[in-house]
This record gives C-alpha cells, structure tokens and sequence, in this order.
DNA sequence: CAGATTTCTGTGAACGTGCACAGATCAGCC
DNA sequence: GGCTGATCTGTGCACGTTCACAGAAATCTG
C-alpha cells in the first residue's frame, strides 16, 4: 500500500541502532528482554525495530550462543507405514505442540534405507539440531547406534533393549496381559494371538504379556506371527490361526490395525464376533471405533508419548541427567463390543 | 575403545588446517570440493579431517551463505485430522523424499490455533528456512497472507482461489466429473453428494465436477454438505441424504473417509452397495480398500503431488520464475465393486 | 560532598565459515 | 630468458549476532 523501498536486504540490529540512535548492544538488550535499558531508549528501538522490519538473524544468532532451537524428529519406518501408522502421526503432533510452546522447531527426518542412515548421521553431527526424538527404533538399529555415541540430548519413544538413552514408552507387556485376561475371565477357551513386528520391543512385550495372561493354558500354535503393525497382516495372521486351529474363540490382536484385519478374514469365515470368536486389540487408534463391532482395545496415549519425549528433550536440554529407567505413561483398557 | 581425549569443543575447519599443516582456505576448498589443491594437500587435509573429526559448523556456513537448506513443511490443519487423513503423510513423504535428495532437511510446522499463525509468521521471517511448502490453505487463510508478502520461495498443495503463488494439485473438477459420469452411465436415477470441506478448493471443485456431470439432472436437496473430510462427516451426511430423499441410488462422497462413513450410514439402514445404492469416493487412500464393497474411486497420487511441490520449491531456489498457472498431476479412476 | 553503588550505554572481540584477492610456483613457448 | 597463462596457496574481510568489559551518568549513603 505504502511506497516502500525495494530493499533486497534484511534489517540487521546495525540498522536499527542507527534508527533509533543507540548502538547495537543496546538493541541487543532490548531484543532479548535485558535490564539496564532506558524507557526512552527503549521506545526509540522498539519503535526502530518496527519502522526497518527488523527481525533478528538466526544462523548469527546459532552461531554464537552455540544452539539451533531445533529439535529433530526421527521416525524409521518403511514410508507406507508412516502413513497407515497413526501412532506415529499423534506423537509427531504431541512432540510437536511441547517443542513449539518451548519455542524450539520440529525437524523431520525419514529414516528407510541405508542411504539414509549416512545422511542422517552427517545432518546430526552437522549441529543443525540441539536434541532429538527417536520413534519406532528397532533391535540393533545402525541409526540407534550412531544416536547413542552421539552425546546429543535424546529420548527414544520405545524401548529397544540394551539402550543406555532416555526413553518414554508404556507397559506393553501389563496392558497386553490385562486385556488377554478379560478374554480368559469371559469363559474363552481358546485364545490365540496375532503377534506382530517382533523386532521391536513392543511387539515383544505385548506377546510376554499375551503368554503371563494364559499360564498354563499357552499354545504355541495359537500364535501366529506378522511382520508388521498392519491391516493386511492382520487379514493374513487370522487367516492362518483359523486354519490351523478352528476351534479358536478369543484373539489378542497386537494392534488395532492388525485387529481390524483380523476382522475382516473373521467375517471372510463366516465367525460372528464377539459370539463366536472375541477380539481385542492394541492401541485404541482410529481403527477401533471403525470394525463391527466396536473394538476392545488398550488406550494408548500417543499424543502423551510425544510430549514426554519431548519433555524429557527439554529439560536434557535444561542440564539435567536423562532418567535412565525411562517414563511409563499410563494406558487405560476401553471395553467395546468386539470382546 | 582408544583414549580418545575428553574433548568438548568440536574441531573446526582452523583446527584441521593446523593438523594438515595448510591454511583454512585450501581446507575449506577440499571441503568443498573445488579445483586447485594439489593431491599432496587435499590427502594430508582429507586424513586430518578424520583424524580430527571434523564436521563443518552448519551455523557458520549458513551465515556466510546467506542459507539454511532447509525448507518449511506447513500443514494448516487441526491435529485430529492430520492424523486421520493419509494424503497428508503421503504428501509429507514425497516432499521430504525430493528434498532430503537435494540436500535440503525439512522442518515441519503445524498449524492450528491463531497463536500459531504467529509464531509461524515469525518463524518465517527469522530465515530459518529458504522456501516453504503449504499443505490444505484455505480461502481468506492469515497463513497464506503471511506467506504471500514475505518473498519466500514457495509452494503450495491446493490452490486457494486468488492465490499468487506456485501451486501445485490435481485436477479435482474434471476427476469428480468423470466419477459420477459412470454412476451416471450405470443407470443410477437420484444421484446425490455428500460435499465436504467447501471452505477450500479442493471441496469446492469436487462439487462443481459433479454438478458437471449431472446438468440438468441436479437438484440440490440432493446435495449434503459437512465441514471436514472425515468418516464421522459420512455417517451424518449420509443420514441426512437418506432422511430427506429416500430414493437415493447414487452417492458421489467427496472423499474416502467420507465414502467410508456414508458405507456405514448405508449399511445402517439396510440398503445394499452396490445394488442399491451406488457409491464412489475420492483419493484411492488406504479407506479404499478397507470398505465392503471395494471402494471406486479417483487414485490421487498424494505422494507424487509432494514431490511437485518440493520440486518446484527447489526450481525456483535455483532461480527459475514460479509457474503461475500452476502444476496439474494425473489422476486415474479406480473401480472396484461399490459402483 | 566524597565515595560507593546502581543503572545505563558503547566498543571490540569472538563465533566458524566462504570468498575475493594477492602472491607464489610452475610449465609452455618463442 | 622473459612472457603468458594455468595451477596452487595464504590472508583478511564479511556475515549478524551475543557477551564481556569499560566507562559515564545517576542515585544512594554516611
């Protein structure tokens, strides 16, 4: 609207303190909330500082304190995963929303394939982030190496075992056993499970919690394993525990995604549910208030996950020592229809 | 394993001068690869750097520079339906596929409140990032105005009408047409739509294509119109179409959730798909292949719309002028057995 | 009113790079 | 041997900020 100048360049604290009539320390001071700064002075440079637009410069800024404001967010999944995953998407938001409070930047970074692992690396050693947060790492991960010799404030969203960095999770293994036991304590005889993504600690604990459920009652050939936290794995792993053990009337889905698959190839069998055969599953994502029926499942707080990582990156940041036990958030068990 | 000495300051591009016994300016040439070193040097400079551990200071180099490779990921959304919407991720995927190739990181930036439109205004102006990619703008968006003024290059995912920015999308008239163009042609008489989201281009041009496609055919009692594009939206706007005309034998949803949710609102009130009501949605997301019926559908490649974006972004970082009209990418029609 | 204390301000030195420039060395050529 | 041009190297400056320090001015204290 205003004849502006077509100034190219960017108003550097210089340009303000000639402005306004003071020297650069002076608007430094005033910038960044220091005492020690006449009213009159700091009029002067507040009103300066609108007149030239100025806004400070942050690489120089990054430079001499040392410290970016940014915090990556490393998420190692197969692409299709990250997005069928919503998990993932609820911590990111969750971790998101405690860092920006904070004023501090989110950076993402897709961990797939070898390749990435270098680039990965070299961005975290480059200092372009003051901490980070660690999604969905797995059992001698090379990414989980170079984060653990990295010195860097860190907190692992999971929990792969021997590792000495901070980590927030929450008990798969009770809530998984709680669950397999409302199965038991409603007169199922036959409890299988779809287990899923064994390389990784949940996967794991959430079967130790299917297995302390069952005692004695265990059969190792109601148990069958999937890759992946999927739908279609879900399909998959139903479909073959129905033709291994037809008699089957209770299944544990470790999540809600597989439980949903589940479902699908229970109907595919002609099974009702919860008549003929209970399901539960894990998680309590979108998925669960989306199958007929409604699913039973464990509340997973994702959303909470990601700000405690976050947190917990925070105040790493702050100088203090990272709780080497980790942090459980705590999961809830919602009762639906489906068991 | 070997003493390494507890050192805390990391190596600098002077420190690996001293070690190689050159000056900065030949360290510095080899880093970055330029000519005029001999082989002598660039070896000795080549094994200081690993011995040192050198990795250059990000913050320096960007400061000299003049940049930060990196850009902005910003989603204007309210957090439950970034979750929820698997274009987004997708999207998200492409983009940082395109750019982390580059050499560029992307730093994501969530958009919800009006707090945040200024601590992303702010954000923007602080030259953290070099360009921008905006997902899901709305018409009359802050964000959008904000980005518009600030000279930054940038792409945007949809096309808010009056935008003057790059923009790419898909072309979401013609594709809504051609969908319902077949309900059409399958001799479906009361052809309705669940319309969603009209507070942006997309759902505007969804409803246009299927206004198209009908002429004079339309009635607009026929028409439903929900705010987001989520199932919960289905289920009630195709409650409503149900109660007002009951003869209903089409149903155009504007997109997969949507359809998804307008599937459950059918099979509610006991009409079959697709023998009595047709139904198509839109996106070919993972909804699609979840329904009963198999969902047909537009295939969107959100992934490849990422990558438009990110590649434009890029373009027009190595100088080239922004396309004004804007970057179409194909789309295909998918049938299954809904329709 | 001298001295001590608090408040306020300006100056110069970092931070770690890239780049322009000047100078040095060396080969090729008449 | 002197000239030209290509190859190689070192030095100083700039990028925009924060911070330590020194000094000036104002205020308090006995």
């Amino acid at each position: 609207m205003s004849t502006q100048s077509p100034r190219r360049k960017r108003a550097t604290v210089h340009d303000v303190a000639i402005e306004a009539g003071v020297s650069r320390g002076t608007v430094s001071r005033v910038v960044n909330g220091e005492r020690y700064v006449s009213d009159e002075a700091r009029a002067a440079i507040e009103a300066a500082i609108v007149k030239v637009g100025y806004v400070p410069n942050t690489a120089a800024r990054n430079l001499v304190m040392q410290r970016t404001q940014a915090v990556a967010f490393i998420v190692h999944e197969p692409g299709p995963l990250f997005v069928e995953d919503p998990n993932i998407g609820e911590i990111l938001l969750g971790a998101n929303a405690t860092l920006s409070a904070a004023d501090y930047q989110m950076t993402i970074l897709v961990v797939d394939s070898e390749r990435d692992t270098e680039r990965v690396a070299r961005f975290l050693r480059g200092g372009f982030v003051d901490g980070l947060i660690m999604v969905s790492a797995r059992t001698d991960d090379p990414i989980t190496r170079v984060i653990e010799q990295l010195e860097l404030p860190a907190a692992f969203v999971g929990h792969p075992p021997g590792l000495t960095a901070a980590w927030v999770g929450i008990d798969n293994r009770g809530s998984a056993r709680a669950v397999t036991e409302r199965l038991v304590a409603t007169g199922r005889r036959h409890i299988g499970m779809i287990a899923a993504a064994l390389d990784r600690d949940s996967g794991v604990d959430r079967l130790q919690g299917f297995t302390d459920a069952l005692g004695d009652r265990f059969r190792s050939d109601l148990v069958e394993s999937v890759p992946l936290y999927s739908y279609s794995a879900g399909v998959d792993g139903m479909r073959a525990l129905l033709a291994r053990r037809p008699e089957i009337d209770g299944v544990f889905a470790a999540s809600d995604a597989v439980a949903a698959g589940a479902i699908e190839a229970l109907r595919e069998a002609g099974r009702s549910i919860p008549d003929d055969v209970g399901v539960v599953g894990f998680d309590d994502s979108a998925w669960a208030r989306r199958t007929h029926p409604g699913l039973s499942t464990v509340r997973q707080p994702a959303a909470g996950l990601g700000r405690a990582a976050a947190e917990s990156v925070l105040a790493q940041l702050g100088g203090e020592q990272p709780l080497v036990d980790g942090i459980m958030v705590e999961t809830a068990i919602v009762w639906r229809e489906s068991a």
